[in-house]
DNA sequence: ACACGATTACACAATATAGTGTAATCGTGT
DNA sequence: ACACGATTACACTATATTGTGTAATCGTGT
């Protein structure tokens, strides 16, 4: 399994140093948030969409939008376009939807126990 | 039972409720720590630690790891084996392995823009 | 220039979180 | 039974995070 590249081997790189494990949970930080998951799912779903259009799709005040399309976009997930008085905003990181999807798994398997679909992983 | 699409589809799903956003929050919330990163991936490198090993891995007190081993056990990412007075940790949930690369995608295409290579998601 | 709507910036209050310190629990060996 | 080491439970403190409210900014149309 460790001959092509799909397996980036996380097993054999050294041990995360606290630097790198700060990043890496700076990136999972951002997705541990109800308010920034209901915009990335709108957001891909929509394609494309607009702060107040967000803040209506997930009743919420555009301010509150706003803030968190910032965290995302500081990440790098999202780009924003201007049109007008409205502001579209996409997400243009490729890995998120993976991150999604992946973390959607674990939350059913957490959740329900077992919910977790063999492809998505290798159970060993 | 769920032998269908290879892609779950992200997009076709319907949108995320505020509850099903919060599940899934807590399982983006329970990575967004460095020390509990640092555990899984030490675990993953190692198949199975107790926990003073765990606690001199990452130089640590043996309590801050319990508590944060107890959180990755309650969502189900970690089992445990006693043997003689010591606890053995291993991660047993499939999802979560992926979830790191991924997450390790997203943060080098976050920190140095364009580290994400492509065979991770589909950069459409 | 001016008013208006949309978006953003920022300080603030409420809440959640992590690691510490202390004490309890569990298994082993004598 | 007892002492010891390993692990866990729990209250506590410092810090971080979220949504709110207010005000500033930006683009459009008159």
């Amino acid at each position: 399994m460790s001959k092509t590249k799909p397996t980036p081997g996380l097993r054999e790189r050294p041990l995360l140093s606290p630097i790198q494990a700060g990043g890496l949970a700076a990136v999972f930080k951002v997705l541990a948030n109800d308010t920034r998951l209901r915009l990335l799912h709108a957001l891909v779903r929509a394609g494309e969409l607009c702060v107040s259009d967000l803040a209506a799709t997930l009743a919420m005040k555009p301010q509150a939008v706003s803030n968190q399309l910032q965290r995302l976009l500081d990440l790098g997930i999202l780009a924003c376009r201007r049109d007008g008085n409205n502001m579209h905003y996409q997400v243009v990181d490729c890995c998120v939807k993976g991150l999604l999807e992946q973390g959607w798994c674990l939350m059913e398997s957490a959740d329900g126990r077992g919910g977790c679909s063999p492809r998505f992983g290798d159970c060993e």
